[in-house]
RNA sequence: CGGGGUGUAGCGUAGCCCGGUUAUCGCGCCGCGUUUGGGACGCGGAGGUCGCAGGUUCGAAUCCUGCCACCCCGACCA
């Protein structure tokens, strides 16, 4: 692990530079905290996008559009949900700009333009779908709705942090609708599960799925399960979150349906979200001093191949080589780049393309066409090696899976590492305070404890894992009884 | 919104306390040449509303006043 990753998540930013950056909006704008995604990190996202959306597919959901904007009424429409998210939303009041009379190199917003209802810009999307589902859905024939939606949503957090926190970002969310309690718990828990499956064998991210207490329960849902994931610097991190919403929107929206039995209900509803968080997640994992680390299933290039060579001659040499080398991994569906540039030296394309966190490089010199061998370096391990080059496309194929495999060993064992189990509160703020990490404890099960751990020590419950054991314990703030262990941690 | 800090070229900075030539240095950028197996070197060059406004002064990046922005800590946070 690099010393510079365990500090905060700002000393990430250098990371983040391939990826994003801080949108460089107007000087005096209102807007801070939202990020430009380069054309390297979307690559990232699109390779995530591409994988889920799959997933998605093969357990029978769809994609859809909803609208960005949410008239206030419906917005206020579920109680709770409209509570959590009041505070950070942005709202559109005018619709139209005009010269400014004082000075007519400006505009200033019509005060002729205002709108009767305000607009509010989705924190997430819950209520206009459900107001859309209410005119899809008459009878269990209807059902499920099993829909997901590519989008972007606006939270104005009162303080933002690249990546994990950003006023404005990308995520998908899943609003389904079922006909029974059962089946949308069901649901609920099977996407829970695709990302967690995702997370793990795509990213190469360890998570922990559980279940968030009451007080960290997402508003306007009855139950939130989540996979939560331990960064570098000991801090944990919610990488996905799957909500069973019960009747709650359904309710709130009149959303009936009629049963075989002739009888109206109310359906059964779930959503659940990833975002570019997770892109915030694969960086402080897996990266070191010396740049990003991605695992080979999202890495836009998978493989660079760079020349060394003195001359136009020795490059076309090279060049014969490497081309063959790059067509041959691309028939194993590997994606390669051949960077011949002369705009830049090697020593500058190695540093650069393990800034950026290529898993394999390929460097092929005059030495290695005397022996017919090219150097083949790692990425996460940092090692160099001379291979045969009719062995090196083999070769690269069976280290990208390796790679993969690797980056989540070590992260599962630096993760396992700091899982520590704590029996009282003196040594749990121990434990918080040097090591960090997640902290395994009893707790009595009310949010008055929780909370008071939280003013106390800034830890929260990140979740209460489903494959805890059951356990007879005493809470190690009240000494009341307790039926298990759950996870705490600080978090992003 | 409270507490602390910072604004000087694309980026990072020196200078400010104690006012005084043409605002310092590094990276990056452009040109030429030599280079190319781990971020090359030499020479030449371009690039600046010193955050903004006002004041003090013969003279302000430097002192004073006001404002703005950003960062950190806190409150907030699915």
């Amino acid at each position: 692990m690099g010393k510079n990753l365990t500090k905060r998540s700002e000393d990430y930013s250098k990371w983040y530079n391939e990826l994003v950056v801080k949108a460089d909006l107007a000087e005096n704008s209102a807007v801070r905290g939202c990020m430009v995604i380069k054309p390297y990190g979307y690559a990232i996202w699109e390779k995530m996008q591409a994988e889920l959306d799959k997933k998605f597919k093969e357990t029978g959901h769809q994609n859809a559009y909803f609208p960005l904007f949410v008239p206030k009424s419906l917005f206020e429409a579920e109680e709770k949900n409209a509570e959590g998210f009041a505070k950070e939303c942005a709202v559109v009041t005018h619709y139209r700009l005009k010269t400014d009379p004082d000075d007519t190199t400006k505009l200033i917003v019509d005060p002729e333009a205002k709108l009767e209802e305000e607009l509010i810009v989705r924190p997430t999307s819950e209520a206009i779908i459900w107001n859309t589902y209410r005119g899809w859905i008459q009878s269990y024939r209807d059902l499920p709705i099993l829909i997901n939606q590519w989008a972007n949503v606006v939270r104005w957090e009162m303080r933002t942090r690249l990546f994990l926190r950003t006023a404005e970002f990308l995520w998908q969310e899943g609003h389904t609708a079922h006909e029974t309690r059962t089946e949308a718990e069901a649901e609920t828990m099977q996407m829970n599960n695709v990302y967690a499956d995702f997370v793990e064998n795509f990213m190469a991210i360890p998570v922990i799925k559980g279940r968030k207490t009451e007080s960290e329960r997402f508003a306007g849902a009855v139950d939130t399960y989540c996979i939560e994931a331990l960064m570098q610097d000991g801090k944990a991190l919610q990488a996905g979150t799957s909500h069973f919403l019960g009747q709650n929107f359904a309710k709130a929206f009149e959303v009936k349906f009629t049963s075989k039995e002739g009888k109206q209900d109310y359906v059964w509803a779930t959503s659940w979200g990833v975002s570019t968080r997770l892109m915030g997640a694969l960086i402080m994992t897996h990266s070191d001093d010396n740049g990003l680390v991605l695992p080979p299933n999202l890495a836009p290039i998978q493989v660079v191949i760079v020349p060394i060579y003195k001359g136009q001659e020795q490059l076309d040499a090279i060049s014969t080589v490497a081309n063959k080398i790059a067509d041959d991994l691309r028939a194993k569906g590997i994606t390669v780049k051949y960077d011949n540039r002369d705009t830049h030296k090697p020593g500058w394309k190695f540093a650069q393309y393990e800034l950026q966190g290529v898993p394999l490089r390929i460097g092929i010199g005059p030495k290695d066409l005397e022996k017919g061998t090219v150097e083949l370096a790692r990425r996460d391990t940092l090692t160099k090696e001379f291979v045969a080059k009719d062995e090196v496309v083999d070769k690269v194929y069976d280290l990208l899976a390796e790679i993969q495999e690797s980056l989540h060993q070590r992260a599962t064992q630096y993760r396992d590492e700091h899982i520590t189990e704590v029996d009282s509160y003196e040594e749990f703020k121990s434990v918080l305070e040097r090591k960090g990490g997640f902290i395994s404890a009893h707790w009595d099960g009310t949010s008055e404890t929780e909370d008071r751990i939280k003013k106390e020590t800034k830890a929260t419950i990140r979740c209460i894992p489903f494959d805890r054991k059951e356990e007879q314990g005493t809470c190690i703030l009240t000494g009341k009884p307790s039926e298990g262990r759950v996870l705490f941690a600080k978090a992003y």
